[in-house]
DNA sequence: TATTGTTATACTCTATAACTATA
DNA sequence: TATAGTTATAGAGTATAACAATA
């Protein structure tokens, strides 16, 4: 009993475009790693800490267009796990200065094959072209 | 003291840059139109009982792509400020039959002012190619 | 005065599991 | 057996407000 539903241009709405785009590619992500018990945010703390050993918090935030309060709780999940430990700042005693621990470092070896493999299945969609069209498009939406 | 950071590829995934997208058309919302009290979401679900009066939970599950937990919440939550009235159908006695009250015609239509201002806000960074080429690019990403 | 980190709090969205009623 | 609605529950993400320590 699929009544014909009357989206009323409501596809039309770009925004929501954007939301279900991005629900899609979440619910992949979890569905299919899921396993690794890390989010592709707390993924992307990770490779950032994994890249810029001595990165604060506001580097974070700033990075991945996150709130301070955000910032925290997903420091503190990661911490929690031990894959990102801290140390005080030398150069400026406000900031705490994160660095992967060693099983930080190999979780984030086994999260990189896995969004390697999940970019893989959003990337086959689409032509080269299309895809750095893409890409070049949605880098334009920000705040 | 806004230190170097090393995106180490990061910025390249696909899937981040639709998160960060998906949150800057967010934000941009709830900090325009948060007054309205309406998420984008709840006003989706306002606009289709709008255009089909008697509607059941499991087509704005599938017309919006969530879940019918999901649905009950946004449901409930417009059924509380008497937006959205029910009444069983009388085809099947398992569905039931939305529709908006006259409130939740007013409020739909003051929603629907505040979003063509917000997907203007959006569109206006892009050419109406750019525009039609991200709408179809966008549509290829789904469950 | 501004920045960094922190805590408390709250709301939206999402989903799973288990249940009832109806088809 | 399958579908529609429901409830309980949980987790991720986001944000505001207020505060202490440091610059």
């Amino acid at each position: 009993m699929a009544a014909e539903i009357d989206l009323d241009g409501l596809d039309e709405v770009l925004g929501l475009r954007i939301r279900r785009a991005h629900g899609a590619v979440q619910r992949h992500f979890a569905d299919n790693f899921g396993g690794l018990g890390l989010t592709q945010k707390q993924i992307s703390v990770l490779w950032l800490a994994g890249a810029n050993p001595g990165i604060a918090q506001t580097d974070f935030a700033r990075a991945l267009d996150m709130d301070r309060a955000t910032t925290m709780s997903l420091v503190h999940a990661l911490e929690r796990r031990t894959l990102l430990a801290r140390a005080p700042s030398r150069t400026d005693r406000r900031r705490i200065a994160f660095r992967l621990t060693a099983e930080g470092e190999r979780v984030l070896g086994a999260a990189k094959v896995a969004i390697r493999a999940h970019e893989a299945w959003l990337a086959d969609r689409f032509t080269a072209s299309e895809l750095t069209q893409l890409r070049r498009l949605l880098a334009r939406i920000h705040r």
